[in-house]
DNA sequence: AAGTGGTCTAGACCACAGC
DNA sequence: CTGTGGTCTAGACCACTTC
């Protein structure tokens, strides 16, 4: 591979203190090889920040200084940014509304079916009994925000899956006087599959927020299982502790 | 660009139901091209998930169908994970030992001077008045881990600079008598910048926590304003609400 | 005007996976 | 053996930036 012949180049010459590489041109005559070929293994150091281009007249390859007084992140370019509190449990459409925005819900899935092993044991369920999972994709302004998975006791809910799924929290409390009251939450960063990515309107790899979530109700019994992914550009957590 | 016509083409033989493009030569005589155009074309493609490819005698170029059922996010793959719990306020090296980890801190930069407006905004100061701002470099077990920027009012910590910033909340309380109770925190998740990337080693555009900080002690006068950098693929934050 | 990177062409050889 | 993508070559023209 050109580009390792080319990363040690450039590691050589950051020894020096040398800030620029020869044109692409000439670094194909020194090396006896294409400028295709010189391009190709740049494109890698590139992507590595390891090196800048630029082109014009004085233009050139640049080799990146490390410079620790700016390692800030870079600005994100997003539309907008919804903001959610941790402190409080509220539903996301809930939550949009308040911040302005108006928000819309796509059911992706919905199905009863027996709990798994991990789900009794979270939820305190017994073998055989029934669970019902809804997967969802929220969107703000018509812009896709986030994907959730809930899995809820069939036996706490019944007939839950004729009824509206859009706002399952208003839902619990209007039609089986059910207030969530705890959530112990888990929070990651993962990176978009391209299934995600395709229904998110992001790329694949982009970043998302992971949230596992277990809710409690009023009587402190587990009512929900959640695993959010939340578009990390249009999101932020905020927390006041303790 | 290319690009965008191989798109337009992906686009119509997606609703056609075809599965599979021609191969890259008959791409090329089809649309009047040369073959490396056409690979420059499909590699934007590739990159965002839309097509794979495969090598040998059946290969060719396949485009992706959607798997509504897996759109769960890769599992990260880490040495180890360190968890933050949003619920307490803790120091990092506290918070480490507390895992089981060796905690390590470097001083990255350490000064005095004027406070800015919008620290003197947060922090409730007047002009002319003097902030010491402290930035370090953390790490779990000799692992790069976050990345931080500590602004403090330099009247409530006389002389701070002469001390050990190893560990700023041991020092507020041991040397101070100022211990924080209450913390308000804004979490994004941000890509890293290629020296925020060298210092953390992790690729440049990695994700990282982005955590901005406002601490009150406990005659909840504001105390600290913080900038933390945390590596994505290390760090789990935790928190139970309310 | 001169030199840079950005892009495209036409052609070649290679490694690989199936027939 | 055949057809695929993976890589490289040699050459050309373009847009842009600076002298």
């Amino acid at each position: 591979m050109i580009g390792e012949q080319l990363a040690h180049l450039v590691e050589g010459l950051r020894l020096q203190g040398e800030l620029k590489l020869p044109s692409e041109r000439e670094l194909a005559a020194q090396l006896g090889i294409s400028r295709g070929g010189v391009r190709k293994g740049l494109a890698t150091l590139i992507e590595n920040g390891q090196v800048v281009q630029r082109v014009g007249r004085n233009g050139g390859t640049y080799i990146r200084t490390v410079n620790v007084d700016s390692y800030i992140v870079s600005p994100p370019v997003a539309p907008f940014t919804v903001s959610r509190s941790l402190n409080e449990v509220v539903g996301v459409p809930t939550l949009l509304v308040d911040q302005g925005y108006t928000p819309s819900t796509r059911i992706l899935r919905a199905e009863e079916r027996d709990a798994q092993k991990r789900e009794r044991d979270q939820l305190g369920l017994s073998p055989g009994q029934r669970v019902v999972t809804i997967r969802r994709l929220r969107s703000a302004n018509e812009v896709p925000l986030s994907l959730e998975e809930m899995t809820l006791p069939a036996s706490v809910f019944p007939d839950l899956l004729s009824r509206d799924l859009s706002s399952i929290y208003e839902l619990m409390a209007d039609g089986y006087g059910v207030s969530v009251v705890t959530a112990q939450e888990r929070i990651g960063v993962g990176e978009a599959t391209p299934s995600a990515a395709y229904l998110l309107k992001v790329a694949p790899g982009a970043p998302l927020f992971d949230i596992e979530r277990i809710a409690l109700d009023q009587n402190n019994r587990p009512i929900e299982l959640s695993r959010d992914l939340f578009r990390a550009d249009l999101t932020r957590l905020t927390v006041t502790s303790p």
